[in-house]
DNA sequence: TACGGGACTGCCCACCCGGGCAGTTTCGCA
DNA sequence: TGCGAAACTGCCCGGGTGGGCAGTCCCGTA
């Protein structure tokens, strides 16, 4: 290493198109200065295409669904949740009922983290 | 739009550090084949690299540990990862009042947040 | 006008969760 | 050899959670 220059920028993939992964693939490998990482190796940036067709059906919530969800992921219990929506906590259950199905999970954690997979919340 | 041939590949940057954005905009500024997006623009994968100077301290779980916190993000009951861990429901609310405690959370629903956002889980 | 869906509220109940207190064993390290 | 950390278990309890049943408003649509 006689250079002090910049080092190489190592570059992991994350995705499911297996063409879309090759043709990446081949296009960054002839870029001096850049460099894919080898498996396990600590990359300093990934590049991600997750494959739409896994979750075609954005899921139908509504409005307050969304705003209870919100809170919810913040870790929000349901009488937090009401105070802060300035609605009962009877109510907080209503909605937080309709997500558990709506999204198919058992329990308010399983709720928050199926969301998050697909998208409907950032954390 | 002459040719029917691949169309370009369009990558879109998150990336938190400004030197390493820059760097990386330029280098693929000049390939052929590849095109950064421009804002709002859809993209076919992302290159993400999150500042890890964000969460410096990797927080410091025990291999148990991640075993009860993965089990939570799958929405499982204190009783659920008893069964599958072969451990009583006693010792699952001690390892869970554990992660409460290191990640700083409230709640089951907001440790399994807080892990995810650190990276510590991948849902 | 009648109907349905969304939002909202109440009451009741079984169960779960979080936390405190107290104790054991095992393992590695000083 | 002693000491701490990790893992494990027990009991107790207050409050949270999920779900069922029932009912009221409002609004858009048939």
């Amino acid at each position: 290493m006689s250079e002090a220059t910049t080092p190489e920028i190592v570059l992991s993939l994350e995705i499911d198109d297996p063409v879309l992964a090759d043709r990446l693939a081949v296009l960054l490998g002839n870029v001096t200065g850049l460099r894919l990482a080898v498996p396990g190796e600590q990359a300093a940036a990934t590049i991600i295409a997750r494959d739409p067709r896994g979750m075609p059906d954005d899921i139908a919530l509504t409005q307050r669904e969304l705003d209870v969800l919100a809170l919810m992921a913040e870790g929000a219990s349901n009488k937090m949740i009401a105070r802060r929506l300035g609605i009962s906590v009877h109510t907080v259950k209503f909605h937080v009922g309709s997500l558990l199905d709506k999204l198919d999970a058992t329990g308010r954690t399983d709720a928050v983290a199926h969301a998050a997979r697909r998208g409907v919340i950032e954390l």
